[in-house]
DNA sequence: ATAGGGTTAG
């Protein structure tokens, strides 16, 4: 934007570069600073030429108060209008500020404008902002305000205005609708078109199946039709889920206009009918009816929501071909669909590759691209994401902290969510339900309680997203009978609900009552997915449940057709080699399908250490080195199967086999309170490129429990030990836990938290919490795997070395 | 100067 040339400008000069600036308003979006610069340079020209205000061009100030809304320079346009607050510019105001989503400021300019100055089209614009805000009261009170004023009457626009304010109303009635009808017609307002269309708009959305009589014969009265009629009609119906309704209607004006085919395909695609979708886009494409950029959002969208890759390629390719002339506005959601598109293919560069191209982007597109990144496993790529977006809403918060959580790094997640909260940006449940999440897996009960009183002092009750995380979140902690009574209170349990109340059930050994309640799912008609009978196979695989797993695994194909995937052949094996059938498991894998993939032949060599099975574990390790030779923990499970069947020699072979193929042990850390100390132990190879992680994070260790201040001198002490120090400390938990850590020996209130990533048996678990109890201090359990069968060596960290 | 429909991120 060049600046005004610097010689004085007669007012003609001024109103044209006034107008040439109104022109290039795109750039107020893309190149916000620039355009106001050159805005202010023409405000202050206007000054010095005495233009501002003068009776002779009162479009003058009216446009600049107009150009400095565009730039969002509220206060500029505020104090502009207050010298002089004319309706006119009121209402140009009001208007902008509504389709900018401000409605405050958008009313402040109409209460700003002395009633005697108010006049009709001021009031419509009022009205209409608080439409679009979905508020139908206020929006009524203003109208009858413009009823009683005396002199002023209402016209078209102010019934079509609160008419689509009235389709907000909570509890609409037909009552309601024919109430606003009769008024309209009174008036005699009931022959504009505008009128007309709001009318089917409000009808169509009443909940009453009679309704529709009623919107249609409105539409069979009205004298003349628009695409825009038809389009509300079909676009109801697709609200109420009438889709077949929607497509007769379609059928009955016979593709005459543009506008009602996008409704269809929308349509369509909203309710996840996407072949057809696809049918009426071929039918398009084919009859030659105009495609605009509504109808690529809405065919993109659908192929990225199902998956047909391909496909929305192929459209990509005719939008290419086509070269339409959007202009960037139109273009915005077009890309930030094609973005969606690639990234869900998981072609995240070609995403950012048309990211980049874009000539406008906006905070869809951010977040589009954020997410991607997020998907395809990027994390850091997505935080430098994060780092340089231009501006953010709650969604990009939200991406980012379950985008943490997904990524196992909970204590960001919730760093993230309070800094979100210092920046005074509002969470929203789902937010909510990843910081949860992180407690979750942080076994942080208390935090977690915490934001479950937030949840609730914010209305967030009825959410199902927050709801299912709670529980989760519960039962990670050992609160098993919080996450009970979260289950129940939820007004609309989902299949995740149940699915996560079984498994808190299942995780905690027991066994029976998760399967009790899992029938009672079935019985209420809920159906079963396969999430939940992998669910169902784990909690007989922690109570020892055999026959119901073998029966719950049949139904599953049966009852359901749920197709049983590897994960479930590997839970039944399980449950055979816990059970000591390892024969049984044997001819199981004959009967797969599909074959054998990592996970079953893990779980055939799990139990083949229970068993001493050593032809067939041998014949399971060769099986899992072919296909994921760099995988730790074969060597480390063929190991364990040698020792449990006495040959140290061969066991002690792996694990120098292991070191020569140079396979590294992924590093971890286990880290305990002692006193004033913080024990932590370094485990696994400090040379794994994932070390430095884990150093961060026992620095981490060290700084919060000093912010906490809890113990005021707390010392981390590093321990890197050398293998055999490793095996003699890690050897049993309740050896461990009662002697090496001299739990007993505790000052009164320190807090104790037991060790990360490791099994432990009911048994052990029940001792920790007696000794809890016997010293009265508070034992955190966190990210243990819980095992309530267990065999000589299944508990002890000897399993785990 | 004001109205009404069809699009995108989780």
């Amino acid at each position: 934007m060049p600046p005004p040339p610097a010689a004085a400008s007669p007012p003609y000069q001024c109103s044209v570069l006034l107008r040439r600036l109104a022109a290039s308003s795109s750039l107020a979006t893309s190149s916000p600073s620039s355009f106001l610069r050159a805005l202010r340079c023409l405000h202050a020209r206007l000054l010095t030429c005495g233009l501002l205000h003068a009776p002779s061009h009162p479009h003058l100030t009216l446009r600049l108060i107009h150009l400095y809304t565009l730039s969002r320079d509220v206060p500029a346009a505020a104090l502009l209008f207050r010298s002089n607050p004319c309706p006119i510019a009121a209402t140009s105001l009001v208007a902008a500020h509504a389709a900018a989503g401000h409605l405050p400021a958008a009313v402040s300019f109409f209460d700003a404008v002395p009633p005697a100055r108010r006049d009709t089209v001021l009031h419509n614009a009022v009205i209409s902002a608080y439409a679009r805000a979905s508020r139908a009261a206020p929006a009524v009170a203003v109208f009858r305000s413009l009823l009683a004023s005396g002199s002023l009457r209402p016209d078209d626009y102010s019934f079509t205005a609160l008419l689509s304010a009235a389709a907000h109303l909570p509890n609409l009635s037909v009552r309601h609708c024919a109430q606003l009808h009769c008024s309209v017609l009174k008036s005699g307002a009931g022959g504009a078109l505008s009128v007309g269309n709001a009318l089917i708009a409000l009808y169509m959305k009443c909940d009453a199946p009679e309704a529709t009589r009623d919107a249609r014969n409105v539409l069979d009265e009205m004298p003349a039709k628009d695409e825009l009629t038809w389009t509300t009609m079909v676009v109801g119906y697709v609200r109420r889920g009438d889709v077949g309704a929607a497509r007769s209607v379609f059928e009955e004006v016979d593709g005459k206009f543009d506008v009602v085919w996008n409704a269809m395909i929308s349509g369509y695609v909203q309710s996840g009918m996407a072949t057809e979708a696809f049918e009426l886009f071929r039918r398009m494409v084919l009859g030659r009816v105009p495609l605009d950029e509504f109808t690529f959002t809405s065919v993109l969208s659908a192929c990225a929501n199902t998956e047909f890759f391909v496909l929305g390629k192929s459209v990509h390719g005719q939008i290419i071909r086509l070269q339409p002339d959007f202009a960037p506005e139109a273009a915005l959601p077009v890309n930030n669909t094609l973005v969606t598109l690639y990234s869900k293919g998981g072609k995240i560069a070609v995403a950012q590759r048309i990211f980049d191209s874009m000539k406008l982007k906006d905070v869809v597109s951010w977040n589009t691209i954020l997410s991607g990144y997020v998907e395809s496993s990027c994390l850091d790529k997505a935080v430098e994401v994060f780092k340089e977006m231009p501006y953010k809403n709650e969604l990009s918060w939200m991406v980012m902290v379950s985008g943490y959580v997904h990524g196992w790094r909970a204590e960001d997640a919730l760093k993230l969510f309070n800094w979100m909260r210092a920046e005074d940006v509002k969470p929203c449940d789902y937010t909510y339900a990843g910081a949860i999440a992180a407690c979750g897996e942080l076994g942080a009960l208390k935090h977690g309680k915490q934001l479950h009183g937030h949840l609730v002092q914010l209305g967030f009750e009825g959410s199902n997203s927050a709801g299912n995380a709670l529980i989760t979140m519960y039962a990670k902690c050992g609160a098993v009978k919080e996450a009970h009574l979260v289950f129940v209170v939820m007004p609309n349990v989902d299949s995740v609900s149940w699915n996560a109340m079984i498994s808190a059930l299942g995780q905690h050994g027991h066994g029976r009552e998760a399967l009790d309640l899992f029938d009672q799912m079935v019985a209420e008609g809920i159906y079963p997915d396969r999430i939940s009978y992998l669910t169902v196979l784990s909690a007989c695989n922690h109570a020892g449940l055999l026959d119901e797993g073998f029966h719950y695994f049949e139904s599953m194909k049966r009852d359901f057709g749920i197709i049983p995937g590897e994960d479930h052949y590997a839970r039944l094996i399980d449950l055979l080699g816990r059970a000591g059938q390892i024969g049984e498991a044997r001819d199981l894998i004959k009967t797969i399908p599909f074959e054998p993939t990592p996970s079953i032949w893990e779980a055939i060599l799990s139990g083949c250490r229970n068993n001493g099975d050593m032809e067939l574990g041998a014949y399971a390790a060769d099986q899992l080195f072919k296909m994921t030779p760099q995988h730790d923990g074969t060597y480390i499970l063929l190991s364990n199967t040698y020792s449990a069947a006495g040959r140290w020699v061969d066991a002690a072979r792996v694990r120098k086999l292991m070191r020569d193929q140079g396979v590294k042990k992924e590093p971890g850390c286990s880290w305990i309170e002692v006193g004033n100390k913080v024990h932590v132990f370094l485990v696994g190879d400090t040379k794994h490129p994932e070390a430095h992680e884990v150093y961060h994070f026992l620095e981490m260790v060290g700084a919060k429990m000093r912010k906490l201040g809890y113990l005021p001198d707390t010392k981390v002490v590093l321990h890197d030990m050398e293998p055999h120090e490793k095996e003699h400390i890690l050897f049993s938990h309740s050896e461990r836990l009662a002697v090496g850590f001299g739990l007993l020996k505790l000052p009164p209130g320190a807090t104790v938290t037991v060790l990360k990533n490791l099994k432990i048996c009911a048994d052990c678990h029940a001792a920790i919490m007696f000794m809890s109890k016997a010293v009265g201090r508070e034992i955190v359990v966190r990210d243990v795997r819980r095992f309530h069968h267990f065999k000589d060596g299944e508990c002890s960290c000897g399993n785990y070395w």
